[in-house]
DNA sequence: GACCGAGCTTACAGCGCTGTAAAAAAACTG
DNA sequence: CAGTTTTTTTACAGCGCTGTAAGCTCGGTC
C-alpha cells in the first residue's frame, strides 16, 4: 500500500492540490462544500501530511534542540521537562542532544555540520568558556543556559548565582554557623560555572565580616556524588572543622550527606547543608535537603521566549536574562528558630 | 548572505551536483583531484548539507521518537540516556515525546497525524492497555517498553517482573523477614503494569509457603513519593505490622523510607525495604536502597536492535524480548549475614 | 589501431509540499 | 445587466537533495 500524497487526495476529491492543502491548514477562504468533499477524500484515503516535505517547502522545522551535558542528572532532566512543556505549548518539538560534557560534542552543537534539522538551539555548555562560545558562530539561533559568564553577543538565561550563594551563606550564618565550607570546585572546570557560586559564598562571608579560610573550599575532580563524598570524607579525616556546607549542586550535597552520615556527623546538628537546584534527589534525602531553587519553569519559559524571538527574526545584540530563585528550607539546614528549639 | 546550496558548490567547483553529493558522502569512486576541487569549494563557501532536503529525497529521517510518561522521573531519565547513547551509536537522533501519562497524548503517539517525522518509535505506554495498543495501527515501526502485557503483534522489551519480584521477596525472607508488604498498587492503573510485580511478590510468598495477607498490599492513588509516604504512614498508623517491604519502584521506596524514618521505624532493623529500577535516587538514599535493577543498557540496546530491524523492513510477527535484571543489595535490605552480625 | 569494459561523471526527474500569481467564480453596483 | 470588486480555486515553480540511467574517459587487448 503506497503512501497517500496530497496529489492523490486532490485527484479523488476532484480539486487542486492547493485546495487540499488549504483544507489541511484550515485556511479560512474555502467553501463548506469544498471542505466537505476534501475532508471526505482525506478520511477515505487516510491521508497524513508529510512533515519533511512541508519543512522543505516552508524552511521551518518546528523543532528545537536542547543540548545538555547529561540527561539523567536530576537538574537537567527536570529542566528538560519544563523545556519540553514550554516548547510543546509553543508548537515546537524537542530534540535532545546529549553532549556528555565532551568538548568535541559541544563544539559540534554550535558548529554544526548540517542545516535544516532544527530552527533553534537551547544550549547549556560546560566544557567551553565564553570566548570559545563567542568564536563559534552558528547559523541557527541559540540561547545559552548556565552559570558561567557568556559572550555579550549571545542570548543567555541564568539565575543570579552570586546573590543566591550569598543567601545560602546568610541562611547558615543566621543559625549561628561560623565555619562554613564550600563544596566543590571542580578541577579542570574551564567554564567558571562554579566560580559565580564560589564568589557569592565568599561575598556572603565577607558581608558578615567572617574570615575566609581557603581550606574550607573543597575541590573535587569530577561532577559525581562519589567524588563529593570522597572530598568530604577526606576533609573530615584531615580534621577540617566546619559546621556549615554550601554545595554547588544537589548531587554534590547528596554525596556530602552520605559522607557525613557514614562518618557519624549529624546533619543539621553538627553540620548544616545547603544544596543547589532543588531536585527530587534532595527533596527525599535524609535529612531532606535545604536547597537553592532556580525557578526552572521561568528559566524554560524565558529561554523559549528569547529563542522564539530569534527564530522570528530578531537580530539584535545578546539579551542576558536573570530569572528568579529562592531558598527552599528543609531539614538539612532549617530555619534558625527550628534549630534553637531543638 | 544566502544559504549555500549543493548547486552553488557544484558551480564553483565546476562539476555536477551529483559529484559534490558523492564527495559529501565519501562515495569511493571519485578521483582525488575531483575530491580536492570539490572539498575546496565546500570549505570556501561554508556549505552545509540541508538535512530536510536529504530526508525528503531519501525518505529516511534518521530520527526516532522516544515516548515516555515523564522525562524527569529517574528511571525514565536514566533510560533516556542509554537510549540516546545507543541511538547515537547507530546514527539516529532522538526526539523525546513526553506523554505525561495522558491517554490522548499516548494515543497520538501511535495514531499520529503526520508522517515523515521519525523512522520509528520506542514507546512506554502507561494509560493504554494491551488491547488499545493493538487496535491502533501505526505506519511507523514501534517497539514497546514496559511491564504490562503487550499485544503479540508488536515488538516488546521488558524484564521478567514476576521472577524479579520473587527474588526480592526471597531476599527478604532469607533475612528472616516474615511479614512482607507490597507497595503499591496504583488505583485506576489500567495497564496492569504493577500486576506482574505484585504477582511475583505473591508467588514469592507462596513459594516459601507463607500466608498471603491482603492487608499487606498497600495501594496508592498516583505515582508520587508523596503518595507512597502517605500510604506507608497510614499503614503504620493503622497498626499494620510488617518487617519487609517490596516497592514497585524507587520513587515509592523513597517515599516509604521517608515515612518510616519520620515514624521512627528503623530501616533495615525494623523494616527491610527493596526498591525497583536502581536509580540514583536510591543509590544515595538513607539508608542506601536495595533495588531490583533492570539492565537498562541492555534494554536500550535491545529496543534499538528490534526497532532497527523493523526500520530495515522486517515485517514478521511481534518479538518479545526479556532482558536481564539483578538485585543490587545495599543497606535498606542487606544480605542475611549482615543483618545477623549487626 | 579499433574495440572493450571498468571507472568516473553527468543530466535530470523526482521526493511531497507550499507560495505566488493569475484565472475563475461569485457577489455587488448603479 | 455590463462592469467592477471580492472571494475562491488553480497551475506551477520551486524548496535542496539523491537515485537512476546514460555518457564519457582511458588504459588494456588482440
Amino acid at each position: 500500500m503506497r503512501k497517500v500524497r496530497l496529489a492523490d487526495v486532490a485527484a479523488v476529491a476532484g480539486v487542486s492540490m492547493k485546495t487540499v492543502s488549504n483544507v489541511v491548514h484550515d485556511y479560512p477562504h474555502v467553501t463548506p462544500e469544498m471542505r466537505r468533499k476534501v475532508q471526505q477524500a482525506i478520511d477515505e484515503l487516510g491521508y497524513k501530511p508529510n512533515l519533511t516535505a512541508r519543512r522543505l517547502a516552508t524552511g521551518k522545522t518546528g523543532m528545537i534542540a536542547l543540548a545538555i551535558p547529561e540527561i539523567d542528572h536530576p537538574y537537567f532532566s527536570e529542566l528538560s521537562r519544563y523545556i519540553a512543556e514550554e516548547a510543546s505549548a509553543r508548537g515546537y518539538r524537542v530534540l535532545v542532544e546529549q553532549t556528555l560534557s565532551n568538548p568535541a560534542a559541544e563544539r559540534a552543537v554550535l558548529n554544526d555540520r548540517e542545516a535544516g534539522v532544527v530552527d533553534g538551539v537551547i544550549f547549556h555548555p560546560v566544557s567551553m568558556n565564553s570566548m570559545e562560545v563567542a568564536r563559534l558562530k552558528r547559523d541557527v539561533p541559540v540561547v545559552l543556559l548556565g552559570e558561567s559568564t557568556m559572550p555579550v553577543t549571545a542570548d543567555h538565561v541564568m539565575i543570579d548565582n552570586v546573590v543566591a550563594a550569598q543567601e545560602g551563606v546568610a541562611h547558615l550564618l543566621a543559625q549561628g554557623r561560623r565555619r562554613i565550607a564550600f563544596l566543590g570546585v571542580v578541577e579542570g572546570d574551564v567554564t567558571g560555572s562554579t566560580d559565580q557560586r564560589l564568589l557569592g559564598y565568599q561575598q556572603g562571608l565577607v558581608d558578615a565580616r567572617m574570615p575566609l579560610d581557603p581550606r574550607l573550599i573543597l575541590s573535587v575532580t569530577d561532577f559525581t556524588p562519589e567524588e563529593s563524598a570522597r572530598a568530604v570524607r577526606e576533609a573530615l579525616a584531615a580534621g577540617l572543622g566546619f559546621d556549615g556546607l554550601v554545595c554547588r549542586d544537589d548531587r554534590f550535597a547528596t554525596g556530602a550527606l552520605y559522607a557525613l552520615r557514614t562518618a557519624g556527623v549529624g546533619v543539621p546538628e553538627d553540620v548544616a547543608v545547603v544544596g543547589w537546584d532543588d531536585t527530587e534527589l534532595g527533596r527525599w534525602a535524609t535529612p531532606t535537603l535545604t536547597s537553592i531553587a532556580p525557578d526552572k519553569r521561568e528559566l524554560a519559559a524565558t529561554a523559549l521566549q528569547l529563542l522564539g524571538e530569534r527564530i522570528d527574526g530578531y537580530q539584535g545584540i545578546g539579551r542576558h536574562r536573570i530569572v528568579s530563585h529562592s531558598l527552599i528550607v528543609r531539614e538539612s539546614a532549617p530555619l534558625a528558630a527550628a534549630v534553637l528549639s531543638s
